[in-house]
DNA sequence: CCATGTTAGTACGAATTCGTACCATAATGG
DNA sequence: CCATTATGGTACGAATTCGTACTAACATGG
């Protein structure tokens, strides 16, 4: 790296944590009151790969530490949106399913959301999206590799 | 907006999300411990903007709650990386400066982190960030204005 | 079979973030 | 000049995040 351009590499990321402190804001803004993005992201997971699956395993898949899962869990569990059953095949874990009142709720959430995309939409098309995606997704993926080094 | 194209603008954003979490996360691995990256962003910006600034302005530029800044700060000024006097022009706010550990506490943690970007622009150019950077400070700057309506 | 190590989950405590309420000071209007 | 309002900062409590330590259950090698 030319020693002049760290600024460049510490700006991008800087404005990568803007806009995503921006756009979590934001999108919190139009979830119901007391619902993280945590809570969301959860819930969409479950409603979009499948049920029944582990607590850690979901904590693998957001990249948290377990801890942080049984949190979000024991806070979704307590509301209603979903149940936390043993799985007969382990006696050392759980499995994770969406109640109906979880599924009416992330659906009732993007619902809610679509209104604020659609805003940024109508700014941004989809193609400046698809423009810069790819790499996005590069550097995701290499920075998830560095991760374990 | 398309009814098809909401899950690319999620899409979009949990890129960026993710993308935050991991650099965030690298960053800080190369901070000492006990330094999240909240308080390099203050230290930092009091050497690149100037001292002296006021608590208020710079929860503003940093466009988060007030309480959250006077709670970084107070860390800050327990480790001797600030010292906060009063401001003699308004009795009800303070002046922000930088000692000059904190001075020196800064630049070691830049030191620290250029391997880490290293790494990373030995993988993405500069040429591929700038091409990039302008759009996502454009949406910066829109949902940035959207935060206030 | 059993000792050892590994995995899944949780209890606990520290740190950060943030909303509400409050106090002190400044600015404004009459 | 004084009452009212606005501004800057903090105290307090709730919620999230996460590291450490622990228990229960599986897996492995001898």
């Amino acid at each position: 790296m030319d020693k002049g351009e760290a600024p460049l590499y510490f700006q991008f990321f800087t404005e990568v944590g803007i806009l995503n402190q921006l756009s979590r804001a934001g999108f919190e803004a139009h979830l119901p009151k007391g619902i993280t993005l945590a809570h969301f992201n959860v819930l969409n997971h479950l409603a979009r790969v499948g049920d029944g699956q582990t607590p850690l395993h979901m904590a693998k898949a957001f990249q948290l530490p377990k801890t942080t899962m049984t949190h979000t869990l024991s806070v979704l569990e307590k509301r209603g949106l979903i149940v936390m059953r043993p799985n007969p095949d382990d006696g050392r874990s759980k499995s994770v399913y969406l109640t109906d009142l979880g599924r009416k709720f992330r659906g009732e959430a993007i619902d809610a959301a679509v209104p604020y995309f659609a805003n940024f939409a109508n700014k941004f098309s989809p193609e400046q999206l698809k423009q810069v995606l790819p790499l996005l997704a590069e550097m995701r993926t290499f920075l998830d590799q560095e991760r374990d080094t």
